[in-house]
DNA sequence: TTCCAGGTAGCCG
DNA sequence: CGGCTACATGGA
């Protein structure tokens, strides 16, 4: 897990050579960001934070371009989990598992992305009983509608994810023209709460206990076990989170011969068989069934 | 047209 | 508890 690190300041570019276990497409298209952008010659524009880059890949070579030495220091290198050994998870997912190991070699560059929470939280409430193009949609109406304007990236216009209090201090009516559906009320009443301690608790649950953190998340209006879980694998580093949805019960009907009905019992083999890796493991499989669609 | 999509809340037995 | 079902909306 070593590569180099090259900056070059005059032109704003990271570059990082010799990186192993990373593709940047796995890593972009694997369903648990959504603000991206596919660019023609394969590279893509991404934003987090408040900030947007683009990045490129070429074999073992990531290039960030709009990014100083010191932002890749603070944001990036904990945005896309550079510095976390997956050759060794994937050995010991793979162990005795020939399952997982066929998941594996299908998305081995994968990585967790460490996201911000009330984005990835939004966004995963956005995200039930619809599909990755259009939560993609909605996610960026929510922004366009609600955000901050700033360009980057040449003259190119961005914006920001809304804050708690931007969403919480819009009248509901306001928030038709983003096409949430039966969501908006959710999103409406859980920005309030959020935004009612200005998200003190939230941004602390990476310090909490995965138990706690749940607690917490499941008693938001519209938040269940699924987002919870989602929220706290791709922003709080729950690793042994594993969110289970649709495809997910696909894989351990088909794959593993489980019950797909009962859900308790996909929980617990997974606890049992996966433990602090589940997180992994889960999105091994997931980009899996869902590339291959093994229906 | 009908069905489904990275689910959840409310209700019923 | 466990098992339904409604919920907005758009795309196949």
């Amino acid at each position: 897990m070593t590569y180099q690190l090259e900056c070059s300041i005059k032109d704003n570019k990271i570059r990082l050579r010799e990186m192993e276990d990373f593709n940047l497409l796995q890593t972009i298209e694997c369903g648990q960001c959504f603000r991206w952008n596919r660019e023609v010659n394969g590279s893509y524009t991404i934003q987090a934070f408040t900030k947007a880059i683009n990045v490129s890949q070429e074999n073992n070579e990531i290039v960030i371009t709009n990014s100083s030495l010191s932002e890749f220091e603070e944001i990036w290198i904990k945005y896309f989990d550079i510095q976390r050994d997956y050759g060794e998870i994937k050995k010991i997912l793979a162990e005795n598992d020939p399952i997982m190991g066929k998941a594996i070699s299908f998305g081995e560059g994968i990585r967790l992305l460490n996201q911000d929470e009330w984005e990835t939280l939004v966004s995963f409430l956005i995200s039930q009983n619809s599909n990755i193009p259009r939560i993609k949609g909605t996610i960026k109406s929510l922004c366009e509608n609600f955000g901050d304007s700033f360009t980057a990236l040449g003259n190119q216009m961005f914006f920001t994810f809304p804050t708690p209090l931007e969403i919480a201090s819009c009248d509901d009516s306001q928030m038709d023209v983003c096409k949430l559906g039966y969501r908006k009320s959710y999103i409406s009443e859980t920005a309030k709460a959020i935004a009612n301690d200005h998200g003190k608790r939230l941004y602390n649950l990476k310090n909490e206990n995965y138990e706690a953190a749940l607690k917490y998340l499941i008693e938001l209006p519209g938040v269940g076990p699924k987002v919870a879980n989602c929220t706290m694998l791709f922003s709080m580093e729950k690793y042994e989170s594993f969110p289970i949805d649709v495809w997910v019960k696909r894989v351990m009907g088909r794959l593993y011969g489980l019950d797909e009905k009962d859900l308790k019992g996909i929980e617990q083999f997974a606890a049992e068989k996966f433990g602090k890796y589940g997180g992994f493991a889960q999105q091994y499989l997931f980009y899996y069934i869902r590339e291959n669609k093994l229906i």
